[in-house]
RNA sequence: GGAGGCAUAGCUCAGUUGGUUAGAGUACAUGCUUGACAUGCAUGGGGUCGAUGGUUCGAAUCCAUCUGUCUCCACCA
């Protein structure tokens, strides 16, 4: 037994959380020890951008890992929660030029070694801010593995895997339209442009034909884009352009001949029907442009300026260049019209840029060979999603996968390891940093681009635990358990994590994908900086602790769900917290014995049997609802097993005993009330596990720490279903008798004496009646069969009280209206008749009776017998009033 | 254009293979310095479970259609 200490009276989470959280590290309670005789349990954190501050989304997120793990661990089960941070190349590198752009510098100007010190000296200054704000929300990851997407074993697996790849023909370099950011100066792949409604207009134009013939009319939302005008293109089916296909048009302006090609992209039904093909600077059209071996023109420079072959128009971005040739065009007679439209355009995700395609050498992934045993795993049950429905997202994109560009134009990142001879055009791919021309002996020149940051997230569930090399940890954790992020990262990174595992370590990555929603406003708006209406987490902690933060996150929010975030909320979970807290002193206080010892049954009493089957049916429940990853369920479970049943009931309750150091069931409740509290914290430690230490080594415990207790299990041995119900009873009647007097108006204060009229003496007795004296103001219980011819009380002068079980009579005669009493219990009786008349059919349905499961039946006959036992007192008590 | 979520008390949300008199928190009303807690205790009012139809002995729950709302995917010049 350990020493235990007094709770102070005040419940201040700032005053023990971080020496908590210190003491946990100290004993190295996070990090496993790998005992191949135990099953595992590991999740592996989705790594958090080193740019990052904490939000409510990280805080969701890690709480609900954090729950999985402890839960898991206090279960016996080897656990690891494997922590780390991702390198975020594009957010990073934009951060750190935007840094420099404040002291007049620019990448190209301190070139690329300088530019990665900055970066890393960054990451050094900033990175561990992030993971310090996760260790404030009590996280409990073995730090001890924390790892980075840049280190040098994750950068290993990163060569690997493209090495591998590559030799496999999966990865492969081509000239291809991508989505370029003018701005971050870089190629994005198709998942990172985000589509938003812009208003634009339609510009009608003609074109003439080479042989004098006429114009060719089409309109374009793009006008400046025809510089690179390479062909114009109609339906192969349209009969009203049959005769042009073939022809040559004279582009306005440029005076380039292009011709007039059949394609079937161009829908007839749509505008005139006919389309200018752009192939530089629009992916149909490129698609378009090679079927048809078309000349591929840019025009723009890498920010989206004109180039120097259009004099008129060279050095103006895009949009002075659109005005400036519609002008043109409408000077020379080349605009018919101008229509308002809008239409979807593709930004950058970082930036929000409007992404400008771009013809240009990159690096892809071969996705079709990838994506087949991916969604095999999924189809088949290998990897669940919950909720379940976040499959289909799943596999509409992955049956709709297209090659991944992973090439990135940036320099924060891991550097693709191909190498280019400068004399004779040989590439080699080799972890060799300083690879040599395999034909002319020369040096070579590395490729000067990165790779997309979740081409290396893709890897973290086994690139963290060691692999290529085959490690303990890798050999053990992997595959790991559950994984735990939002549906907005599904395809970014959760399906190229299935991928990567499949392929890489011929073995799904993790078992459940649990997803989780939006923390959104209190007016269910997204959070985001430019409205201003983030919540802070730490001041959150600050303000109400990090228990209550986890709290408001778990609570009455369902898998996959956005959830809303108020200060309701907040203060509701605090109250909850200062609650525990407090019945946790009255305990404390109350508490004389040194140990707790469950006491042997017979010398339980009746409240004592059914706090303990309470207790032991809310410890199935919270189980089984954690086990399918219903957390909200469990914790709300919790919650009203603390608060209602246990503090409101149960130590009501338990204070006639336990204010009596004489009476001899004082020790008896002591211990129970002593193991049903600390069995509660423990069932609460996964969720709030701050306040849960600190109260549990306050108490005489066993374990040094909560944290590495054991989470309780059912027993059998303090299941006590049969008699447990009496309790329920005398319940019911303590809550009509509260009603009645509330509704007469009867101030708590003034007693009055209860005479139980009652077949049902192992129910009513002197046991049972202490409990009406302290919780229905009785001043003296006087129990008997019937009070009929009984001197002590007059019943027509007495408020009567009937339920089931018992019929109270309260003289309270002075005070009883007997007009409205009488109209009250017709009221009843008529709810009593109605509800007896619809059972009693139901029960005469031979439809129901056939075919309802016998259970259900039983349920229906104890629920009419009960309604007809009350409407015999209520009957009874009509007749009295007479 | 394709797919999906949500719609239950004034508000925020639970409701687990169809079987409750439909629940909680909060707000509201009334009463209470009940020796752990007013961040509390007790009592109460408040819902034809979005609409219509269907399956079933039985539907908030399953199916169909519709309405409103949010999201994801694709992107037509």
């Amino acid at each position: 037994m350990n020493q235990n200490h007094e709770l102070p009276k005040t419940y201040s989470p700032g005053e023990f959380e971080d020496r908590i959280y210190k003491n946990w590290c100290d004993k190295n309670y996070f990090t496993p020890t790998i005992d191949k005789s135990k099953p595992h349990y590991s999740i592996v954190i989705p790594p958090p951008n080193i740019t990052g501050q904490l939000h409510m989304g990280h805080a969701l997120d890690n709480t609900l890992q954090d729950i999985l793990i402890r839960y898991k661990r206090m279960s016996g089960f080897c656990t690891l929660w494997l922590p780390g941070t991702d390198h975020a190349s594009i957010a990073t590198e934009a951060k750190i030029v935007a840094a420099m752009r404040e002291e007049g510098l620019t990448k190209e100007e301190i070139g690329r070694e300088k530019f990665l010190e900055r970066a890393w000296d960054w990451k050094e200054k900033y990175g561990g801010r992030i993971v310090s704000q996760l260790k404030k929300l009590g996280s409990s990851c073995d730090w001890s593995r924390e790892r980075f997407t840049l280190d040098e074993g994750c950068s290993r697996a990163v060569k690997d895997v493209f090495i591998r790849l590559y030799e496999k023909g999966l990865i492969y370099r081509g000239e291809r339209i991508i989505n370029w950011c003018p701005h971050c100066l870089t190629s994005i792949s198709d998942a990172e442009v985000e589509y938003e409604d812009q208003a634009g207009f339609f510009w009608h134009i003609k074109y003439p034909f080479t042989d004098g013939s006429g114009y060719l009319e089409f309109a374009t939302t793009r006008p400046e884009t025809m510089l690179g005008d390479t062909a114009v293109a109609v339906n192969p089916n349209d009969e009203r352009y049959k005769d042009i296909v073939g022809k040559t048009l004279r582009i306005p302006l440029v005076g380039r001949e292009i011709p007039v090609i059949a394609d079937e992209y161009v829908e007839t039904d749509f505008g005139t029907g006919v389309v200018k093909i752009t192939p530089a600077h629009d992916p149909n059209d490129f698609e378009v442009g090679r079927r048809h071996d078309l000349p591929i023109i840019n025009v723009m420079t890498p920010d989206a300026k004109i180039v120097d072959d259009y004099p008129k128009y060279a050095g103006m971005d895009r949009y002075e260049a659109r005005k400036a040739i519609v002008e043109d065009l409408r000077e020379q007679g080349y605009l018919i019209k101008v229509e308002n439209y809008t239409h979807n355009v593709g930004t950058c995700y970082r930036c929000s840029t409007t992404v400008e395609p771009r013809v240009s050498m990159q690096w892809f992934v071969k996705m079709k060979p990838l994506a087949e045993p991916a969604i095999k795993a999924v189809r088949e049950g290998d990897i669940k999603f919950v909720p379940e429905r976040f499959d289909k997202n799943y596999f509409h994109w992955m049956e709709n996968i297209r090659d991944w560009c992973i090439s990135r134009q940036l320099w924060w990142g891991h550097r693709i390891p191909a190498f280019y001879c400068d004399d004779c055009g040989e590439m080699v791919i080799t972890k060799d940093e300083s690879a040599v021309c395999p034909k002319c002996k020369k040096a070579m020149r590395q490729d000067p681009d990165t790779l997309d940051t979740w081409f290396s997230s893709a890897l973290w569930p086994f690139s963290t635990l060691g692999w290529p090399d085959e490690t303990e940890d890798l050999k053990y954790f992997y595959p790991t358990s559950t994984l735990v992020t939002g549906y907005d990262i599904i395809t970014f990174w959760v399906s190229r994590m299935i991928f990567s595992g499949l392929e890489y370590m011929g073995e799904k990555p993790f078992d459940t994908v649990l997803i989780h929603g939006l923390v959104r406003d209190a007016q269910g708006r997204k959070m985001s900086k430019s409205l201003g209406n983030g919540i802070d987490p730490l001041e959150i902690i600050e303000k109400y602790g990090a228990d209550a933060l986890r709290y408001a996150l778990a609570t009455g929010n369902s898998p996959g769900n956005d959830m809303r975030f108020s200060d309701e909320k907040i203060e509701a979970a605090r109250n909850f917290a200062n609650k525990l807290w407090n019945a946790s002193r009255f305990v404390r206080m109350n508490l004389t014995v040194d140990s707790i010892e469950l006491p042997s049954p017979e010398k339980l009493g009746i409240e004592d049997k059914w706090i303990l089957t309470r207790f032991n049916n809310t410890v199935s429940e919270v189980r089984a609802a954690l086990d399918r990853f219903d957390i909200g369920v469990a914790l709300s479970l919790l919650n009203d097993f603390t608060w209602d049943i246990f503090c409101d009931w149960y130590i009501e309750l338990s204070k006639a005993k336990l204010n009596d150091r004489e009476n001899p069931a004082n020790k008896i409740t002591q211990n129970v009330i002593g193991y049903v509290l600390i069995g509660t914290l423990k069932l609460l430690h996964p969720f709030i596990p701050f306040i849960t230490e600190e109260i549990y080594l306050s108490l005489p415990h066993s374990d040094e720490s909560i944290m590495i207790s054991k989470y309780p299990e059912y027993d059998s041995a303090i299941d006590f279903s049969s008699e447990a119900v009496k309790l329920d009873k005398i319940i019911d009647v303590t809550k009509s008798i509260r009603a009645r007097r509330s509704e007469m108006n009867v101030a708590p204060s003034r007693k009055a004496k209860l005479f139980i009229a009652t077949k049902y003496n192992d129910i009513f007795n002197e046991e049972s009646a202490v409990f009406f004296t302290r919780l229905a103001s009785a001043s003296e219980v006087i129990i008997s069969e019937n009070f009929d011819s009984d001197e002590r009380i007059s019943l027509d002068e007495a408020v009567q009280v009937i339920t089931d079980t018992a019929t109270v009579y309260i003289p309270l005669s002075d005070i009883i209206d007997f007009e409205k009493e009488k109209e009250r219990l017709n009221g009843e009786r008529k709810k009593l008749l109605g509800e007896i008349e619809r059972l009693e059919k139901k029960l005469s349905n031979e439809g129901f009776v056939a075919k309802a499961p016998a259970a259900v039946i039983d349920g229906e006959k104890a629920k009419l017998a009960k309604y007809r036992e009350n409407l015999a007192g209520v009957d009874a008590a009509i007749e009295k009033l007479h």
